[in-house]
RNA sequence: GGCGGCGUGGCCGAGUGGUUAGGCAGGGGCCUGCAAAGCCCCGCACAGCGGUUCGAUUCCGCUCGCCGCCUCCA
């Protein structure tokens, strides 16, 4: 069995084969910097994220690149709510995405790349586009020709007749065709701006990832991600450009798209501001919970964003958690076993395969955990037969779980004399339950439950842990 | 109007032409001084209507309902 993917450009699963059998370059749209991204974007970065992991894990060699738009209407419309310059504006919230992308464990690029980093490129680009014909220049302004590029709309499955183009949106009044798209934009009094063969101005949107990603990964690069919204018009404008102004096809190998998150029966998103930030998500929830959240379903369907949603992650996690924990305190520090061959490895392999599916990978981890707490049972009521077996277990579980990229970060205490005291009272309720002085002991265990202590008794001695902050 | 997708047991969510998804919640049991955690057992689900078939939730057609994209958007 080897790998293959949803290509939203064949509209079907079709066997990953990247230009180079051991390699893998994947370039992923990042945010525009303007303000806290929301749990679906952080959905979507998650899930590229896991995608690069499991690539690493499956062998390959990856080059992630990712940008930042940093220069856009909106951040220029937002510089000036807050008072700051485009370029302040733009550091604190790359600031604030990274910290968010942080928390929820997701991995940074290979190679971050800002557009406002790349604009000679991108005038270079433009000029080019120009010189062959397929861009015309008004009033300051460069347009893609749609209709000059053989081919558009083969990304999206859409013809340029069957579009109701400006339907909604009054187009650009100098464009010759309405769903020509702007490649450079004049500068009006006030807003920032480079110099160019059409004068001051600023890149149009969608230049910046052809020009990002061809520069960084070389035409015919092997995956393209971002959320399903971008694939019209984002991507189809991408692929139109790049592969006018190089005259190579493909721009682009795979692409792939993740499914919108919903609010209740709408789609989340900032214009319709029902938004819940990914920090608003992580002050509640622990960021692996929110990627187990993520990983419940296809990357590629719609997700419902609820509270529920989230409470049923949380206690999935714990499972897993609960099961991480025991091991420890059982067998000591586990390494990620690699070796030992193992059913739950094969079958977590065959489900990541089929386009990534976590659904099924989470379930095999699941009834790993079943099989391993049952051998745990037995290992603490002094069973050493089940020892090996559960070694194995545990190693396969944090090998599975860490491609998942779940660390399972030890519990911590405020500070080390709080941990000795919690160790002590248990001692003393260890003393009391030897004398059979259950009420003393039960009143040990009530009042550090109120304080989000758990208290567990096993086989092997008491043991604690901190409840979990699900609200 | 065009393009894409969805409708599975109380909830979430995979999957398959005839055999167990998995999690959460719920019921019963085991373990425990009591708990917690855990283990075992339990729900005869696949929007509706036709068709193909020995047999369809899974294939085909129609109907109903829902969502996304066609403007910025992950």
């Amino acid at each position: 069995m080897s790998l293959r993917v949803y290509d939203s450009a064949a509209r079907s699963v079709v066997p990953f084969e990247p230009a180079h059998p051991s390699r893998v370059s994947m370039y992923v749209c990042g945010p525009t910097v303007y303000g806290l991204v929301h749990i679906g974007n952080a959905r979507t970065f998650l899930w590229f994220d896991l995608i690069r992991r499991y690539l690493t894990y499956r062998g390959f060699e990856v080059t992630f690149v990712m940008n930042y738009t940093d220069v856009d209407d909106k951040i220029i419309e937002r510089a000036r709510q807050e008072d700051v310059d485009e370029e302040t504006l733009a550091h604190r919230y790359s600031e604030a995405f990274e910290g968010d992308m942080k928390a929820l464990g997701v991995g940074a690029p290979d190679i971050l790349a800002r557009a406002t980093e790349h604009i000679p490129d991108m005038v270079a680009a433009v000029e080019g586009l120009v010189e062959q014909g397929f861009a015309y220049e008004a009033d300051g302004n460069v347009f893609f020709a749609v209709e000059r590029f053989d081919g558009y709309g083969r990304l999206s499955g859409r013809s340029l007749e069957d579009m109701r183009a400006g339907q909604r949106v009054e187009p650009h009044p100098a464009k010759q065709h309405p769903l020509d798209f702007a490649l450079w934009k004049a500068a009006k009094e006030g807003e920032p701006s480079w110099s160019s063969p059409w004068g001051p101005g600023r890149p149009g949107w969608h230049i910046e990832c052809s020009v990002m990603s061809i520069r960084y990964l070389g035409m015919g690069f092997d995956l393209h991600g971002g959320g399903s919204d971008l694939i019209f018009p984002h991507h189809e404008n991408e692929l139109a450009q790049a592969e006018a102004l190089t005259g190579e096809a493909p721009f682009v190998r795979h692409w792939l798209h993740s499914g919108m998150v919903q609010m209740q029966s709408e789609k989340m998103s900032k214009s319709l501001g029902n938004i819940v930030t990914a920090r608003q998500a992580l002050d509640r929830f622990d960021g692996e919970v929110v990627r187990m959240w993520a990983l419940s379903g296809s990357y590629r369907t719609q997700v419902v964003f609820s509270e529920q949603a989230l409470r049923d992650a949380a206690a999935a996690y714990d499972r897993w958690k609960t099961f991480h924990e025991s091991c420890a305190h059982l067998l000591g520090s586990v390494a990620a076993q690699s070796e030992a061959q193992d059913s739950y490895r094969d079958r977590f392999i065959a489900a990541m395969d089929d386009d990534f599916n976590s659904s099924v990978a989470v379930a095999v981890i699941h009834d790993l955990v079943r099989e391993g707490n049952g051998r745990l049972g037995a290992v603490e009521r002094g069973d050493s037969a089940e020892h090996g077996r559960l070694e194995v277990l545990a190693g396969t579980f944090i090998e599975l779980t860490s491609v998942l990229g779940f660390a399972f970060a030890p519990q911590v205490v405020s500070d080390e004399l709080a941990g000795s005291l919690i160790d002590y009272l248990l001692e003393l309720r260890e003393q009391a339950r030897a004398e059979r002085e259950f009420e003393r002991a039960d009143e040990i265990r009530k009042r550090l439950g109120s304080m989000g202590v758990v208290i567990e008794d096993t086989p092997s001695g008491a043991r604690w842990r901190l409840a979990s902050p699900t609200g």
